[in-house]
DNA sequence: ACTATTATTATGTCTATACATAAAAAATAA
DNA sequence: TTATTTTTTATGTATAGACATAATAATAGT
């Protein structure tokens, strides 16, 4: 006889079933206690594997209405976004940073719309390198809003990027990342060492705490950079 | 008296203390029947909640060894990945497809090497427009590997994309997918209607059906797409 | 000292049961 | 008919209790 049914082999045994068209995109498939039944466990167990599938996107749940099959499985990919030193080290190659500036100014119009600041706040302006084997691999050019981080004035950010000092630091509980393709300008280009109007991946993100906006950062990695997941 | 505690109360005030450095990156928390006994329900209850923050990249688990704060919190990001039909029509625009080409051949050598296909293996590229209120949105440019999924040789691709056709007929189990920066040659140029040179964000995919290929996929975005997520 | 064995313990999972809740379906009133 | 109320139902969540499992700590044996 087979062992005992746990979560994941239901979880499975219905995925399998949902792949092999057994049940199509858009099939009410049978019920929590129907399923129970069939394969010998509690609802519960059944019920956490049903929960899963939903969260992976695969099928659809609602209160009386029972699950179905996705139409579009619009399948969502994790990315796991590392500290960069993090992600250099992974390749094997060896990290090292180095600050390029570090201003206090009052916050730019663009930045004020993009954080939601009043007029006159006052920000850290932080901009700094990456290497990857002394090759540049990621510009940082950071703003940081000093009413929500005070203590950010005071930091060194010559020898610990403002990137893990912030992560040590400051907490966040909303965040947005936004990924585009960008050309490189004049210093851009400079500093990490291309050709202007090469075209640069950009990876923009910004963050809040409790509704105050936190950071902005923009980060502009070198040619040839893939973001890869695997799902 | 403060209502019955159920897992998201749990989980938000543990993440609450965590936030507020009551328990700071490294800490032991207290275990599961600690925190039940504080909070006045099963440990089933806690022990959702900390599952939850676990997911989350929160903190880390270990049998016997109890819950502890990440030091370094590698939060990740999930994206949603929809249709283009479907994320044209939610930015209110109409969407309308068009296919350019749609030939059999055999798989060039650098996508043999992407799929681990054998040589001489038969394949159908397909090459595709999707338009947003008329204006190009994203260029499809698609391998699909006959041998894996030999009914799409009698597909009919000329007013069915073969994305919408592939998410209807072949499901997958596993995909790649990479985001990066490339530049606009000559044809995309034109397709795109931008000028050549320009950057552009580029998405490819590869999905395998317990573990044969079936479909690479390169998606060139008109510029100054983005990809957005929050979380 | 070192190794192998045996508790101990926190999390992992399953069960049976109970009640909550949202939404569909049915019944009722206008 | 249409609008409103009531019932029904599948999922959502909580609970106490039990056993599983991995990893640490304690112990015994060499």
């Amino acid at each position: 006889m087979t062992d005992r049914m746990g979560f994941r082999d239901i979880k499975q045994e219905v995925f399998k079933r949902i792949r092999n068209n057994v049940w199509g995109p858009g099939t009410l498939l049978p019920g929590e206690v129907e399923i129970a039944a069939e394969f010998g466990c509690a609802r519960a167990t059944v019920n956490r594997a049903m929960q899963e599938l939903s969260d992976d996107g695969i099928i659809e749940r609602r209160r009386k209405g029972g699950s179905r099959v996705k139409l579009a499985p619009s399948r969502q990919v994790t990315f796991e976004i590392p500290l960069v030193r993090t992600e250099i080290e992974a390749r094997g190659a060896t990290y090292r940073y180095q600050m390029i500036s570090n201003t206090r100014v009052k916050a730019p119009k663009w930045l004020q719309a993009r954080l939601g600041l009043d007029s006159g706040t006052g920000v850290l302006h932080v901009t700094c390198l990456h290497f990857a084997d002394d090759a540049p691999f990621q510009y940082e050019d950071r703003w940081i809003n000093l009413a929500a981080v005070p203590r950010a004035a005071e930091a060194d950010f010559s020898t610990l990027s403002p990137n893990e000092w912030l992560v040590r630091e400051v907490p966040y509980t909303n965040a947005e990342l936004r990924f585009s393709a960008t050309s490189a300008d004049d210093k851009t280009a400079k500093l990490l060492q291309t050709t202007v109007g090469k075209s640069i991946f950009l990876a923009e993100r910004t963050t809040w705490l409790t509704g105050a906006p936190v950071t902005n950062v923009r980060l502009y990695f070198a040619p040839a950079y893939q973001m890869i997941a695997q799902y």
